[in-house]
DNA sequence: AATGAATGAGATTTCATTCAT
DNA sequence: GATGAATGAAATCTCATTCAT
């Protein structure tokens, strides 16, 4: 009697409850027993889907990121300009980091033990992304951004711009207007540097 | 006789140990005791000093970002054109973060106990820092920047494009020149934007 | 199976180790880890029930007192004349001060950061006891008690004198039997002052 | 310069200040550096003139027992009937009592390691104030104390029931008047019983 | 499979005691 | 002699992990 849930979704729930409980607290302050308690489900029955502690971290953020990813990409692939799609994207990459607000943070200082790996998942899925903005900058009409801009550096900046004021955020708590922000942002970077004059 | 260091010269060791320690494993994986060795003095030595971890790591916090603002403000009021001097900063930004590896990733998650003294400390100097590139864009020669450009938003800029490489390099691990990086930001943000053509 | 102690069980093992290892060694110098070792558990078992040493501490005093107070109540409401039954109560009173030798002891001295809390615990026994004893003065036999003692302050002076034997015996480490101490002690009180007849 | 006192003054005010900080904390809660501060020395001080904690805590009670033993010798061997030499003599014990709260507190709990020493003390002290008082019943005036109470008993007694009280005042806080408790035992124990004269 | 009571390693912190000045 | 900065042993308490049910 009570119908399971198949083993995968009682999986799902552990990961998902880990990324709120680690990303409010970070790996440290985490407690297995609340996680357990937001997955409802008792403590010893996430040691028979994850080794440890840290095994459960990696996994969550492995999990955390493909979805990620997954988002990123779609506004990306959507239809529309250039600049609409880089502009949705930025916006979902600030939505993300306003609702996931922990789990980047919980990723930069991450348990010393599985630093290596860490960053293999983050690099990872950097990478990802990184190739897909360049590919949008590399198909962009032509006047969308400076000819002497090479796509490659272009998706460098503006990650590494998005990333910047995530940081600014994730550190100062100064909140902003992710629309406003992505609008900007794309403005400084695609607008011919013209003007004629 | 009198070969004792006096005793500011104590609490200094204490944070330079700190500060390594803390920058390297973060605050929780930091022990007392492995900052105490590294001082080269006894565990209980440090409580003379400092209240408990967590007023040590504040201490800390403060010391090394005055340091570092410190550090930036020469760059920024040496002599030379605005880019020569952004440009600079730039480099001294990065080798900073690159140096104090640790330190910066240290400050994303704060013991949750004393997150907001760390933001405190953290939007302090980030504001000082914010304010002498503000100053640097309004006085700069007129032909530096774009016209639209408000002094105040390309020092965001600047300093999200910068936040975001240091973070790209502190997530990924993916090392880089200071100088060039410097350059490039610079250049994409200063360089008026005609070309005329 | 099922040989396992009922939840309560365990709680009042740890309880009867608390009141063997405070009452041999005094809040300070006990150690939890004894206390552990005692109730034939692990250290970290006792704060499953406790939330720290000065709670086990209460709980433990609460829980001696309250099986004290019901072992004297049992020989004040023994049948018998008051004379026997003072003599009762007093003999059980001798043996409890021998048997928890170190618990009196304890509570005079108890820590300072519930100082307020122990002396409530004591208070509230001691007026327990007080009442009973007040009682049997009152309902005592006319030729029992002098005329011109009050049946409270007979009660005070009763408990006081048996106090005071307890306490030289506890500190100065005199022994001395518990029935001829309890004999003199009632013929002393009790004894018709008249002598005259 | 600065003329020093002599060697035994400054002994005695570290025992005059041990005196006042182990009576309020007890040995455990105590701290030496309080007690170098009462005295106005330095805490390396108090090692030159005692081996250490405990050895400081044995002098200080020695000292204080000698001092007590004193004052109530005198009201003893006061001029005046055996009746007022015993009130005032309990007089002087409740004082002593309510003066030095915690100092006979502290006694019933004395650092494990030197119960027996402490022991000595009271017992000592204990047997000198007896036999004073052994000796204030045989000569008493023939009608004072009942024929049957021998002198000795009612020595013990006498000084039972006064520890009782304090105890009672020390465990329950519950505040008494020292001239009226002193009345009332010397009452309850000399007079004559016979009523019937 | 699922549980949560039990465990004990390990971290922080205190404070009596030492000793260089 | 006098000092107090420095020390480190020892105590409490937490929490990831295990395992009997």
């Amino acid at each position: 009697m009570m119908a399971n849930l198949p083993k995968g979704d009682k999986r799902e729930k552990i990961l998902q409850a880990a990324a709120e409980v680690f990303g409010i607290a970070g790996f440290h302050e985490a407690r297995i027993e609340e996680i357990a308690e937001r997955a409802g489900i008792g403590k010893g029955t996430i040691y028979l889907y994850f080794k440890d502690k840290q095994e459960l971290y990696l996994a969550m953020l492995q999990y955390q990121l493909a979805s990620m990813v997954e988002r990123l990409r779609l506004r990306l692939e959507a239809s529309g300009t250039a600049v609409e799609r880089l502009t949705g994207f930025l916006v979902e990459f600030f939505v993300l980091v306003r609702h996931y607000r922990g789990l980047p943070a919980s990723q930069v200082r991450p348990p010393h033990a599985c630093e290596e790996r860490c960053r293999g998942l983050l690099l990872a899925a950097r990478q990802t992304i990184h190739q897909m903005l360049t590919q949008v900058f590399r198909t962009a009409e032509e006047e969308t951004i400076p000819e002497d801009l090479e796509p490659g550096f272009a998706a460098t900046v503006l990650l590494g711009m998005a990333q910047g004021l995530a940081m600014d955020y994730l550190l100062g708590g100064n909140d902003f207007d992710p629309l406003s922000a992505a609008q900007k942002l794309v403005h400084l970077l695609c607008r011919k540097r013209d003007a004629g004059g």
